[in-house]
DNA sequence: TCTTTTACATACACATGTGCATGATTAACC
DNA sequence: GGTTAATCATGCACATGTGTATGTAAAAGA
């Protein structure tokens, strides 16, 4: 075939991208093949190697193309905010829950991260970017918690990184639950009335 | 090779189903082929092949030796207990957690069941499985949350559908992140702390 | 004891996927 | 405008896995 411009050279990548995330979110990644995707990104398999080493380096060009939510909670962990720190921990992981349920491509990482594939040893991408990614947010939520004690919003009792770990845990599996068949329940609406019930039950 | 006697011929299905199992928690359901199974259980692919029709059958029956807490909590559903329907279902859920944590044949299913195998389409019998046994998990325990309302352990306002989706979200993902890294946090200590606070959280 | 069937081992055929090497054509650059 | 290098397409070699057919020796049954 002929030889394309530049800017077409990254549209191409970008519809290997956009057809991998698509394929691998559906069947899953072992049950794609590389043939599959560029059949989908409408080229050949030689392509891929030409945009990407192999499948796990196609992975992890899709898992940083987006911004997670958990990263971009992050981000925002330093401002300060108007109402209490309490409520914006809450604020915080209902928008979590949000971008989930309604940005697409959010949807697909998290499907594919939480189904569609398989967390083997520790040198694989996925987890590590998942795990680490969870650690240091949790990290961070651990001291906007500490913040809610000390300025006496909680009780001295709660211990920070146990009510971060709940948190977070309720989070994912209303995430994981919610995936594994969408029509179940709604998931923003039970949702936030579980992140509600959470923090409202600990110690004051 | 000889031919075995009957009682043999268990024992080496018995051992196809260990090797696999251990095989499949460790590297994942499809990293691991039909010989590594064989090779690890002393045998050849021959006798997989006569104990099973095929990969996904050899899951099955995976699946079908143990019973998982999941189902055990659904059997023990009608025994009343002499404190109170909130109570039941805190202790419930936490002997969930106790025999993750505890019981190494569980933990190696929740680990294949959470992390080392893909989701695909909706045939997949492990999908099936943990789908169906939660959807029935959760319809019980809406009765038992059906009950607290009507004996007034908790507001009229709670709808009880929520509730569990809330308490099982919490649950599982507790166990998907501990399952993620054992070493980052103890499951039943902070796992029975976040129970207490979810349900300490839901409206009087 | 003789036959049948079980419990595997062995071997073959087939499909599928990967990685790389090579080729073709044109954009990019000097 | 000629050379270089990028952007893919094509084809080959290789490995791996699956399913099954066949072989075999002893246990089960009569």
């Amino acid at each position: 075939m002929v030889r394309r411009t530049k800017e077409d050279a990254m549209e191409t990548r970008s519809k290997l991208l956009d057809a991998a995330e698509a394929l691998f979110s559906e069947k899953g990644v072992t049950q794609t093949s590389m043939m599959q995707v560029a059949e989908k990104a409408g080229v050949t398999r030689g392509a891929i190697y030409h945009h990407f080493e192999n499948k796990m380096d196609l992975i992890e060009s899709l898992m940083g193309r987006v911004k997670l939510p958990i990263d971009e909670m992050r981000e925002q962990i330093s401002e300060t905010s108007e109402f209490g720190v309490l409520e914006e921990i809450k604020a915080r992981s209902k928008e979590f829950l949000a971008r989930v349920q309604n940005e697409p491509q959010v949807q697909s990482l998290a499907s594919i991260l939480l189904h569609k594939c398989e967390y083997i040893d520790e040198v694989n991408p996925i987890k590590l970017r998942h795990v680490s990614g969870r650690n240091e947010c949790i990290n961070d939520v651990e001291g906007l918690f500490q913040k809610a004690i000390d300025a006496g919003e909680i009780a001295q009792s709660v211990n920070a990184r146990t009510a971060v770990i709940g948190l977070f845990s309720l989070v994912d599996g209303l995430i994981y639950n919610w995936l594994l068949a969408p029509d179940f329940f709604p998931l923003v609406e039970y949702g936030n009335t579980a992140i509600d019930t959470y923090v409202k039950g600990l110690p004051r």
